[in-house]
DNA sequence: CGGCGCCTTGAACCAAGTCAAGCTCTGTGG
DNA sequence: CCACAGAGCTTGACTTGGTTCAAGGCGCCG
């Protein structure tokens, strides 16, 4: 269920293919059969919840996302982050697998699935798109199960490494908590700040702010990597 | 590399579409454009390697196969196993991103990835198909996600209530090793052996030979399974 | 019957978790 | 403009679940 409901927000009906500057990555949003709305969610409003109906698939145009699932003793795990570009929220099933709830402040462009299916299945390329999105989520998953297998440092190293390739600098601005990456590495909040801190000891990371982190060296890092 | 390649070894070729008896799960290969070959594969051989291009898409006929990657410590994980009826190999990238072996003697249907591609791009019902079976592994993965955030008894227990689930009765002939269960589950082989011998003193299973498990309380297993 | 894989069990060790305290921002109201 | 409250982060001391190392058992095949 959307805490705002679309009715309610300031949205404005846009065709997803004649955006004048599209800096963004995914291609699929861009084809010009596919219109959709902009919706605001503020810092920690949820977009979607587990088990619910795929009505929509989701495109982040700023701010950024966590999808992620309770398990049935509280903890929290989450599945992945989305930036500005990526597109989350297909799934093949008719429900949600997992929640989507918005990190920082966000705009996001809402397609109905329904349109999404019904132009893949006249155009060939919009479904070449979609199974290559699908596909690109496999292997985010696969990296995801690989990660877990690792002790802590090459955990958050491989995290550290996947925000700065995402991000696309040595500097990382982290829209996300600690706990948030904890959960997505399957650590403590402990471990995670221990392991920064020691990452900084070694100089491999500057930690000018909790949310900032410089990658002094890349080698270093990647070499925890596996 | 396929260390028995396609010419050596004795193969028929069939129409996916017109064996008698089809009790297999998969739909996608009953297209009866899709035409395959028959290969066998003897136990511990290689079925192809990661980073191979993916030419063929595979389908288990009888026996049982493990995907796998080594890291670079030389650990390695596995990331399914494949029972009859399982399709495997889908890539929508050209190479493999895992190995794959024959864990017991297997014979596996090959069929073209091109010649699926092709059918699916002018077959909107195959394409579907496609698409269904890369989101089944995405929701696998997920799930292989989730386990590896857990306690060694809850991946256990969880292992063994999807391997009952996929070989349908209560009685699991485990066709892998401990070494293999370890590897999935991210464990080591002296855990797995323990963790097993402990529901056998919860009396939550039974252990007639180290291969064959019978499942005697799935409501405990289930409870534990999170 | 003997050898070899595979599996189990025990004991010591260690990486990460838990519990607890204190620090550092940030925003808010006096 | 400062004080204070609260959330988020860090650090320390202790505990623990799972790994490591080592030995021995079981079953299958030659």
């Amino acid at each position: 269920m959307h805490t705002q409901s679309i009715a309610e927000v300031p949205s404005r009906r846009i065709r997803t293919g004649v955006r004048a500057r599209d800096t963004l990555t995914e291609a699929l949003f861009r084809d010009p059969e596919l219109s959709g709305v902009v919706i605001p969610f503020s810092k920690g409003a949820e977009i979607y919840g587990e088990k619910e109906v795929a009505e929509y698939v989701y495109k982040v145009l700023s701010g950024s996302v966590r999808t992620y699932s309770v398990l049935n003793d509280g903890r929290r795990h989450i599945g992945a982050f989305y930036l500005p570009g990526d597109i989350f929220g297909v799934e093949s099933e008719d429900e949600h697998s997992l929640s989507a709830e918005a990190i920082t402040d966000a705009s996001i462009l809402l397609v109905r699935r329904h349109t999404v299916m019904d132009v893949a299945k006249r155009n060939q390329n919009v479904m070449g798109q979609l199974l290559h999105c699908t596909s690109r989520e496999l292997r985010q998953a696969r990296d995801h199960v690989q990660l877990l297998v690792k002790t802590a440092q090459e955990r958050v190293a491989s995290f550290l490494l996947e925000m700065s390739d995402r991000l696309s600098g040595e500097t990382v601005e982290l829209p996300m908590s600690r706990q948030d990456i904890a959960d997505y590495l399957g650590l403590t909040i402990e471990t995670v700040s221990r392991t920064l801190t020691q990452l900084g000891q070694k100089k491999a990371i500057e930690l000018p702010t909790s949310r900032t982190i410089v990658l002094r060296n890349r080698g270093a890092l990647a070499m925890l990597n596996s």
